[in-house]
DNA sequence: TTGCCCCTGGCACCGGGTGTCACTAACGTC
DNA sequence: GACGTTAGTGACACCCGGTGCCAGGGGCAA
């Protein structure tokens, strides 16, 4: 999805992503017309749903990558590692960005957990993801993406890592790593926080 | 918000309900139009809207009800008990409905999982149950909603609810008491099950 | 009867999303 | 240089969910 550099497809999609971040962000997504989005990006309300399926995918950039990039991440892990380790690796390692991209990150993660409109959009996308994680339990447990584990393991590690980002999007100092890495071992050992 | 009987609102309601449950698991959610509906329980498309907000709050009942029942069964709870039994308690307790009422929840439960658009909404309507248990551990764990336990309770304990709606609506004769159970159990005691 | 209130339907409108068509700027071919 | 092809674009009409507004109509009390 990443295209070659002077790309003129590309370039334009990003700069209507770009339009629309910030269009979004100032105003508030409910706030923000298809048009106002069209009319920064200096095309037409008709070509903007040539890049953008609906106006929430605006926000997400190449998430489909992000998920291929994960299934890969799952695929190569070691089979020796306990799967719910495994997992939570993956997940910690598939959201490692770099330095320079954590701003846009955070712009993009704020609207999607804050706008309402957005957060639900989101559970369409995460789909994508539990459908990945539970592909990789069953794989390593002998079931199916269907048996209870597969699935709990895949809708619980995300829940943690919905919770990790609320946490780094309100503290704005901290480590989105060291939040992730937190947060999933909490769960994954069964919130030892809250033993007596 | 049940009303006594005999009354003429919550009748129509109740017909306006049904009639947009049976066209919606007949010809699937999003090909069934508001006037298609309206039509169906005798009233105008306008009038529909006086009923629901939306197209999908058709489909979801009382379901304020049942989170003010789950905040003061959370509040119930015995002071001693285990914070994270307590909810999952809660959480058992709230969904163990009469046997006469489990085709309809199945109905329900069947479109909100399997209609992306109503997978989405659910996400807004969750977030009241969120809340309310966040709000308990917060209590409970003398800190705030917004910390990292009571949110990742919260959220860990309503995705292994919706895995256990899942496992219940596959399986056609399983009891849904049982499916929660196993599932917060499981989550709870750190996935006991993948442990070598 | 009169006035009030609530429920209702009709209508116009907004905004997200789609199908269709016509235009234009590349580009290669003869 | 004329030609057909192709991809990207804009304009337009349309569908549908959702809302604001206004006009009726039935019950009910004074």
């Amino acid at each position: 999805m990443t295209d070659a550099p002077g790309d003129a497809w590309g370039d334009t999609r990003a700069r209507v992503e770009q339009a629309a971040l910030d269009l979004f962000t100032l105003k508030g997504f409910e706030q923000v017309i298809i048009d106002d989005v069209a009319a920064a990006a200096g095309i037409s309300r008709r070509t903007f749903f040539r890049y953008f399926a609906t106006k929430a995918d605006a926000v997400w950039g190449d998430f489909g990558t992000h998920v291929a990039r994960l299934e890969r991440l799952l695929a190569d892990t070691d089979p020796a590692e306990p799967v719910l380790a495994s997992v939570c690796a993956a997940y910690v390692e598939v959201n490692d960005y770099a330095e320079a991209d954590l701003p846009l990150l955070r712009e993009r993660m704020q609207l999607i957990l804050t706008e309402p409109a957005l957060l639900a959009h989101s559970q369409l996308r995460y789909a994508d993801v539990d459908r990945v994680v539970a592909e990789h339990v069953a794989r390593r447990t002998g079931t199916t993406p269907a048996a209870l584990v597969p699935r709990l393991v895949a809708a619980s590690t995300r829940a943690a890592a919905t919770t990790a980002f609320q946490m780094w999007l309100a503290d704005e100092g901290s480590s989105l790593t060291v939040q992730l890495h937190q947060t999933l071992d909490e769960m994954a050992r069964g919130f030892p926080t809250l033993r007596p």
